[in-house]
DNA sequence: GTTGACAATCTCAACGTTGAAATAAAAGCA
DNA sequence: TGCTTTTATTTCAACGTTGAGATTGTCAAC
């Protein structure tokens, strides 16, 4: 079978005869873009559904995996995060006016500012994760478990070339 | 070793043991999730260095690669690209500006547009191309070939399944 | 030929992000 | 104490995309 990563490579294959032999990273991460292009639709879709965007989504799984008290400062969210704090700032305003998280003031440094999963936030991400879990088996139900643990562990070798390997 | 993944995994194994068992797909889309994420960054980057936005590199490529004489109508910009035909028409309409297509009304069907590659355009991409296909190898390094075709045998199945098989 | 359904593109306000500048607080040091 | 540097967050205009609607053109049926 064939797929259209397949037919790019082919295309380009005619059309430049004289990079024939440098597509081949084509093959792997042009995929690599493709597959994640599709899951992010599914999953911005999905949590839509719970009345979240995507990144507001990504606060509150941040949030709730730090462990209780389920709270965590603006600059550590954007560590965590791969966007700016300028987002980071726009997201909590959003999810503050919603109830789901809240800002309090530290005592001791006060040029910073703790982000905590409300009460209503926690509900809502401890229903929500796990029906976010499912979705994402469903996502990948085409594969078997060998073929996701090659790519898994791979990918973990790349990530860690790229130095992904904190969270902080 | 471990990655950015194996902690999120790790973190809500502590914090949600009844979803332990649930975890398994975050392994392989997380790690696609983030990899996609570094790589689009350093394409991004990339582009930029040629004056050129992510999504105008991808117009070009798409026009390029069909081949002479470098056309396609506006509709099939949109099913070629993951964007909605607002954004294509943006996109035209800076890369017009820019002097790297023109459009050009079809006579026999007034209501569509052909985009056409200018001979500047033509020139520009033939040669981001084949640094890009550069950069695409230097982010992928860290791997051997083996690895990288075990990958991309993987998700070419998983994209198949989702139905991405074709350009149009 | 006129009508009505369909198709291709463009328009535009709303949205989330970027990136640099502004604000405010803490820390280092004379 | 004063002064500078550094750190944490917010502000804000510019940017690209979305998504619904408007515009313009085609085609089949009558």
């Amino acid at each position: 079978m064939s797929d259209a990563v397949d037919q790019i490579v082919g295309q380009w294959a005619s059309e430049r005869p004289d990079l024939v032999d440098d597509l081949w990273p084509v093959e792997m991460l042009g995929r690599i873009q493709r597959v994640a292009l599709i899951i992010t639709k599914e999953v911005k879709a999905f949590t839509a559904e719970h009345g979240l965007e995507m990144g507001e989504f990504d606060v509150l799984t941040t949030l709730r995996r730090c462990g209780a008290p389920y709270t965590m400062t603006a600059g550590a969210l954007v560590k965590a995060s791969f966007v700016t704090s300028g987002a980071i700032t726009n997201r909590i305003d959003r999810m503050e006016a919603k109830g789901l998280v809240e800002r309090v003031r530290d005592g001791a440094d006060r040029r910073s500012v703790r982000i905590r999963l409300t009460e209503q936030g926690r509900q809502v991400i401890d229903v929500v994760m796990g029906e976010h879990l499912r979705n994402y088996a469903r996502l990948a139900e085409s594969l078997d478990r060998a073929e996701m643990d090659q790519v898994a562990a791979v990918l973990r070798k790349l990530l860690e070339a790229h130095g992904d390997t904190t969270l902080t």
